[in-house]
DNA sequence: CACGCGGCAA
DNA sequence: CACCATGCCGCGTG
């Protein structure tokens, strides 16, 4: 947590006027200053605009005093939602004003930041007895929910962390306390990588400040007496129901559908015995063993404190097979019920996959290249994943740019069997494959890629398959080669099958996935697991339990990915956009705030601030107008649907490489499938449908530390918001995630030296009424009453009777009745009603196209 | 056959 | 909540 301490003293040491005065009136020397020392750049992210979080949570809290007063946090937090009241608007501004004039003294001493969320606000827990070496130990532990908090200032921290990774859900990780809560998903995914109930007991009780509460006691034991303690395993293309406790043996074997689908073998008893050793072998031959290893050390006394508080880390990384394994076998074809069966008794099982026992898929020759390294917390992910010397299925989580795509490829090294890559885009494939063939040995022969536009088979007798969701899942017509690639996947046992970008597939795709493929181990992969989405625990299911979720602050204070400075920029409208604002419908409103010409100044005084210092500028929009009219009115090339992949490359590339090409803007194409190439600076300007998931997404787009050895190499992250508008509801929303995972969020009310800017856009009153004017008739095209001229041109060319019957209903929606349908076309009722959702649906896109084509000449 | 386009799905 | 993006298929061209 140094560097976020160091950091923040270093902001407050800026603090303004003098530094930032000096900063703006001395270009020059902010132009050379290219990346090295980049704190240089909070310069002009005025130090007393510091708002919420940065601040207070940088101090060690003490102990949580029994009762905290109700937090100002949560008030001012809650005023910035409600921006629709005259009040609260101009509280906000009187507060901005503060913010600007003075330093942080009207934040009461007793501020506490919102980022620990209420557990202590509501909770009492002044009659827990606190251990008498209380201090040495990291947690709190809420006796009623589950909650715990750690103190990662404790030299105990990191081990503690990675304990309670392992056991609860990460809920909120800023700078020095941290909330994870104890979960059944949670401590299922516990179980399945071997912790043992009494193991998560005992190591929560020594953790802990005060004596584990019994209520946590027992549901840590109810939830895992059933969990993880049932595994299937596929040895010799035979599947085998394994457990290490006899009487959950018996109880499987009673069950009215589990128990007729048993198979008897002669050999059972031979194969437990013979399962055995192989399993003691293997534990001593694992490639991935737990902690340690390459990881950065502590100082040996942080461990020796460790180990004394909290016992050694064998102990609680043991596994449970010293216990006597019972299995017994069942058919291929009852695996999916006797899984379903489990799942509804509360036992769901664990899919284990013993590769090195597995003699008859043929091996794939592969190994990482010796060039290539894995970083520690990749090896980590592995080793959750292959702990115990099998593959077991499941998910891990890591921001992009952290490396998920070599932790999938060591993953298939290790196994060295068939296995089938699947990903959400075509150019991912491409990606992939090319990943493939640059870290691993593998050879492009081995390789095969199948999408729509490519549908390749390997002949080798092993080999892998990288493909798309939609190709595989796809229940619609194939075509006649897509069936006989997919004859050939479904005809074989593959080893191992990876599932990329997991979050953003639905599960009944998975379904389908995970059904017809059949695969003996799978890895999901994906940078945000959304917690609170019920399709999560779908996965947990699917796929496997989480099996690691790495923290974005740790990987980026070991300079794995780019550390990041957040801001909120708060934008007012002008008051001929805020007037029009007020007497539109909520519809229209959007424009007009994204449009905003104070917005506009701001992003263009940003990208050139950012652009002289060398930063690689990407900016975001979700609303394709405004995307293009920025993009245009700056000059900068633009990307979005409609761009042929062609032309995507081109402005990639230069953007890349080009030191004239700084500054690219990108709508949602961005989000995902492109690979952004080491961008520095996102600037956000329109993100009102952008949900929190997405955010993390365009976040890791910037997190990719290329060139690792600069020290403290930063990024940049900024929205842009219209003040009193609709867009400020959001960004409390917004802010949530990035805090959550410990990012210290400001924002900033005033952009130091915008309106001195050369060049400002919008800068007369009358460019400001003219852009209002366009956005207004851009409004009325959106709404559909303007589309004469694009409807006839597609009626001229499409022609059939089909879909001028369509033209004709988007035509007359605009009076908001269909009923001008019925007269005069032999439309059948049944079409209409099936088609009026559909005209809404076309209207944009050609628009869109109309836009494109007007772009191209 | 390699494209580019429109339709469809989710 | 609508909008934006994607992918695959089939069809028409040169």
């Amino acid at each position: 947590m140094t560097d976020v301490e160091g950091y923040h003293t270093r902001s407050k040491g800026r603090v303004f006027p003098d530094v930032n005065k000096g900063f703006f009136s001395d270009e020059d020397s902010a132009a050379t200053d290219d990346g090295a020392d980049n704190y240089d750049d909070n310069a002009f992210i005025d130090g007393d605009d510091e708002y919420g979080y940065s601040e207070n949570s940088q101090k060690p809290q003490p102990p949580p005093s029994p009762k905290k007063p109700k937090k100002p946090s949560s008030a001012t937090k809650k005023s910035k939602n409600d921006v629709s009241s005259n009040d609260t608007v101009n509280q906000l501004a009187a507060k901005d004003q503060n913010f600007l004039s003075e330093s942080n003294s009207d934040i009461p001493a007793d501020f506490v930041p919102d980022v620990v969320s209420g557990m202590f606000r509501s909770h009492d827990f002044s009659y827990l007895k606190l251990k008498p070496d209380h201090a040495s130990r990291p947690l709190w532990i809420s006796p009623s929910d589950g909650r715990v908090i750690l103190e990662s200032f404790s030299p105990l921290a990191e081990q503690a962390q990675d304990f309670l990774v392992t056991i609860a859900e990460p809920v909120s990780r800023p700078s020095h306390m941290h909330e994870y809560k104890i979960t059944a998903y949670s401590l299922y995914a516990a179980v399945s990588v071997g912790l043992e109930t009494d193991d998560i007991i005992s190591v929560l009780d020594r953790l802990s400040k005060v004596p584990l509460a019994t209520s946590i006691r027992n549901f840590i034991k109810t939830a895992t007496i059933s969990y993880g303690k049932v595994k299937l395993v596929i040895k010799h293309n035979r599947y085998f129901v394994e457990t290490t406790q006899a009487d959950i043996l018996q109880m499987l074997l009673k069950d009215s559908i589990i128990g007729p689908l048993r198979i008897d073998t002669e050999q059972q008893q031979q194969q437990q015995q013979l399962q055995q050793q192989q399993l003691q072998q293997q534990q001593q031959q694992s490639g991935f063993r737990p902690i340690g290893g390459g990881l950065p050390q502590n100082p040996n006394n942080v461990e020796a404190v460790f180990n004394s508080v909290v016992g050694g880390e064998n102990e609680m990384e043991e596994d449970d097979d010293i216990d006597q394994v019972h299995s017994f076998e069942i058919a291929n074809d009852s695996v999916e019920l006797v899984k379903r069966r489990c799942q509804e008794i509360d036992y769901p099982v664990l899919e284990e996959y013993d590769f090195r026992n597995d003699h008859r898929n043929p091996d794939l020759d592969m190994d990482l290249k010796p060039s290539t390294q894995i970083r520690p917390y990749q090896e980590k992910s592995l080793s959750k994943m292959f702990g115990n010397g099998r593959a077991r299925s499941g998910i891990i989580v890591l921001p992009c740019g952290a490396g998920k795509t070599l932790v999938g490829i060591t993953a298939a090294c290790t196994i060295k069997k068939s296995a089938v890559v699947l990903c959400t885009s075509s150019v991912s494939v491409m990606q992939w494959r090319q990943q493939f063939l640059q870290w691993s040995t593998l050879q492009p022969e081995n390789v095969a890629v199948f999408t729509s536009d490519n549908k390749e088979m390997f002949h080798t007798e092993a080999g892998l398959v990288v493909s798309t969701y939609s190709m595989v899942a796809n229940t619609r017509n194939r075509s006649h080669d897509s069936q006989k690639v997919m004859d050939f996947l479904t005809g074989r046992e593959w080893g191992f099958i990876i599932l990329d970008e997991v979050h953003v597939v639905p599960a009944a795709m998975f379904r389908r996935v995970v059904t017809t493929i059949a695969a003996h181990a799978k890895l999901g992969l994906t940078a945000t697991l959304v917690r609170e989405d019920d399709k999560i625990s779908d996965l947990n299911f699917l796929i496997g339990p989480k099996l690691y979720e790495a923290n974005w602050m740790e990987l980026s204070q070991k300079g794995h990915i780019a550390n990041v400075q957040c801001a909120e920029v708060w934008c007012p409208m002008t008051a001929e956009f805020y007037q029009e604002y007020l007497r539109e419908n909520a519809r229209k409103r959007m424009l007009l705030y994204i449009m905003n010409p104070t917005k506009f100044q701001a992003a263009q005084f940003l990208i050139q601030y950012h652009e002289k210092r060398g930063d690689k500028i990407i900016v975001f929009s979700d609303n394709v107008y405004a995307l293009q009219e920025y993009a245009l009115k700056l000059g900068k090339p633009f990307i979005f649907g409609s761009t042929p992949q062609q032309e995507r490359m081109n402005i990639l590339q230069n953007f890349q490489f080009n030191d004239q090409i700084n500054t690219i803007f990108l709508s949602k194409v961005g989000d995902t499938s492109i690979d952004l190439p080491e961008a520095t600076c996102l600037i956000q300007i329109s993100s009102h449908y952008g949900s929190r998931r997405q955010e993390a997404q365009r976040l890791g787009r910037i997190l990719r530390a290329k060139r690792r050895n600069d020290e403290g190499f930063n990024a940049f992250f900024y929205s842009l918001v219209s003040k009193d508008t609709q867009e400020m509801y959001y960004s409390t929303k917004r802010q949530a995630f990035l805090v959550d995972q410990g990012y210290a969020f400001k924002v900033i009310t005033h952009l130091h030296g915008m309106e001195n800017l050369p060049n400002l856009t919008y800068a007369s009153a009358r460019e400001r009424r003219e852009l209002l004017q366009e956005v207004l008739l851009k409004n009325e095209e959106a709404a559909g009453i303007e589309i004469g001229d694009d409807a006839d041109n597609t009626i001229g060319r499409g022609g059939n009777a089909h879909k001028k019957a369509k033209m004709k209903a988007k035509a007359v929606r605009g009076e908001g009745s269909l009923a001008g349908l019925a007269g005069g076309e032999d439309m059948a009722y049944m079409e209409y009603s099936t088609n009026k959702n559909k005209d809404l649906k076309e209207h944009h896109p050609l628009i869109r196209k109309m836009y494109y084509k007007n772009l191209k000449k």
